[in-house]
DNA sequence: GAGAACAAACCGTCTGGTCGGTACAGAAAG
DNA sequence: CTTTCTGTACCGACCAGACGGTTTGTTCTC
């Protein structure tokens, strides 16, 4: 694996998320990744002997990205109900950072990849069932849970531009969930 | 519209539902909802001349489906935002009135369609977002947005069957959802 | 019997994947 | 130093199957 050739592979993941983020998994064709990534067919195929190949390099770097940077802000000093959260609103808090940055809108590219195909969603089951594990064993289970799905729904609102939040409001819907997941990584039971 | 036709539209629309559940987007293919619904491929594009045509109707019935439970939710003494919380535990409440249940997992399916395109998306953008448009206007619209997108993220998850939460804790978290939700509906700021 | 409802063979396009070939950098040979 | 060889990276024409949609014909209902 040359230099090169893992420049080229980051072009093809680059453009194939691009194209899901913008215009659906539908327009996510070897062709247009191709064209978009500034490669011909045959040097994606070359990297990515297959679409699923594709596809699942994509899935896989969401899964590094996200785990790197979840890892660097309990690193941070966040706990870890905390971390979840700042990993939604990552970009303003270090946009230093953003190399390793994977913001909500990427997830949203995990999650459509999902409804395309059930049987995609079966291949990482157990990887982010595992890390959704230890929100159950928080000190409040039930409020966590509540910040987990609410963050989840949130960037879907935001990713469909469906019922958003002004940035103001959204401002004080983070502000409020931050409040509470340092309460429950702190151990109050509110 | 006689009566036959309507009762194999129904087929139709049931059998594309449950392939977009249960398989993903990429299996709802006219042939396959056709074999489903144990039509003809003719005989489908004879009610919905076009895939489009059918899924306008799907999301469209999804829509008219939500929207009549929302109503009488509100109908038997809910609050706004309590009946939004109940439109995703209905099953348990009324299995009388599961002849116009939209249960969470249909909405998905809508989700599934925009996921394919987002041009799908926009036609339908400014219903929802005058839908959404009244949860900035409780008592708390900060909660009431963060019960909203939990109840969004929480379908999501189960959908997907991904880091979903055991019963017991589905219930508590339905439950704490309510409490709140009755507490913005009465005024209450917290 | 007339129109509505459906069946089934058929067609054109789109798209995932194949395949033979090219460009080029470095190693090996002379 | 020049030539030959080799492997990596990439190109683009082409193919086969899938899928949306058409057309033509048949059956059911009133």
């Amino acid at each position: 694996m040359t230099n090169r050739s893992l420049i080229t592979k980051q072009k093809l993941l680059d453009a194939a998320t691009d194209i899901i983020m913008e215009h659906g998994v539908h327009h996510l064709t070897l062709d247009e990744v191709a064209k978009t990534a500034g490669v011909s067919k045959g040097g994606l195929l070359y990297h990515y002997p297959s679409k699923e190949a594709l596809l699942t390099a994509i899935v896989e770097r969401l899964q590094t990205e996200q785990n790197d940077l979840y890892e660097s802000l309990q690193a941070d000093g966040n706990g870890p109900v905390e971390a979840f959260v700042r990993l939604f609103d990552e970009t303003k808090l270090h946009p230093e950072r953003s190399a390793i940055h994977i913001d909500a809108e990427k997830m949203i590219a995990f999650l459509t990849l999902f409804a395309v195909d059930q049987e995609y969603a079966e291949r990482w089951k157990h990887d982010l069932d595992t890390f959704f594990a230890q929100f159950q064993q928080t000190s409040d289970p039930v409020e966590t849970m509540i910040i987990r799905y609410a963050l989840e729904g949130m960037m879907l609102s935001e990713h469909f531009n469906v019922g958003v939040a002004p940035p103001a409001l959204k401002q004080d819907i983070i502000a409020r969930l931050i409040e509470r997941a340092q309460n429950i990584d702190s151990g109050k039971t509110d």
